[in-house]
DNA sequence: CCTATAAATTTGAACCTTAAAATGAATTCC
DNA sequence: GGAATTCATTTTAAGGTTCAAATTTATAGG
């Protein structure tokens, strides 16, 4: 985290960078990166406040109570969209609770399988009912039809993010 | 984090939890979230690859970028929508690699002033340059009209958000 | 078989983040 | 003008997060 000095001018120009009038979309993304702070703020205060519970721990038992027979932790990675160590340690959190059951996967002797435990799935439940609510008033103000077309515009949005990324971008 | 057992059942029934077809609502919020998360890690990845340097230190000098004159720790941390213990520490390091200058107010001796150095300006602005065509590239499949339907929808949105969080929570 | 490569996780170091308590400075209000 | 309050920040403890390196197990090729 050093050498910042020396900037870099062979960046790629890829969306004709010189012109580089960009000032609508670079607004549009900060307008989304505020709605889903402010949203994910409050869910996490929420969920401090009245389960006792962090967010990416609510996010872990939401994966694994899509998936009744268990997940191995790198497709719970994948999922979650989070690194695996991170997987690693909310995992051994949870099952320290009680909430989550881990065993090794039979077929396999490298992959670790999780679930959730019936008082795991229990507590799950409880909060996804509220945590509906919330999220049903955040959005109150929405008309259906704000809704359905938010939708699509994400949909398109989630496509062309995807697309500048695995193109562009040799991982 | 524990006794997550008895699971509350006062819960403030405010948006109607019994008929709780909010399935569309939280669809959508599920959508967003994925697409910031999507978004936010390409440029943390980015930022890292191209100029070393974090996303949260990027956030931060960015804020600083607009007001010439600096701001206070306070008004930082308010603006970034984080915690006040974070800008204390993301500052010192910002500090200590000669990117940001820090002093006390005048008119305020409680208060903290900070502002981009010369040498962070320089670096901001190059990174800033980088970051503005990797959003119009990941944006790059979007036409203007949806840019500014999203817009136009987003705010809605975060009025809505605003709303049930400032009416809801007396915090 | 045996080696090379790939895959699933874990570990370690550094950093980010929050909530809550503590500190120190300004304000308010008798 | 002194006590109580509010405000800006720091500190502390606990977690969350990433990246990269290391570990363990599978798989493929010869």
């Amino acid at each position: 985290m050093q050498e910042l000095t020396n900037v870099p001018l062979d960046a790629e120009t890829k969306v004709a960078e010189r012109p580089g009038d960009h000032e609508s979309e670079l607004r549009l993304w900060l307008r989304l990166l505020t709605c889903t702070t402010l949203i994910e703020g409050e869910v996490r205060r929420r969920l401090r406040q009245e389960f006792d519970v962090t967010l990416p721990r609510f996010d872990l038992m939401a994966q694994l109570d899509k998936a009744p027979g268990g997940m191995t932790l790198g497709e719970l990675s994948q999922r979650m969209m989070v690194s695996n160590g991170n997987v690693t340690g909310l995992s051994e959190r949870l099952v320290a609770l009680g909430l989550l059951d881990r065993r090794q996967s039979r077929s396999d002797r490298r992959a670790q399988l999780v679930s959730l435990t019936p008082e795991g799935r229990r507590v799950f439940r409880a909060m996804a009912r509220a945590h509906e609510g919330w999220i049903a008033e955040i959005f109150s103000q929405l008309s259906p039809a704000d809704v359905d077309a938010l939708m699509r515009l994400l949909a398109r949005t989630k496509a062309s993010a995807r697309d500048a990324i695995t193109t562009e971008a040799p991982r």
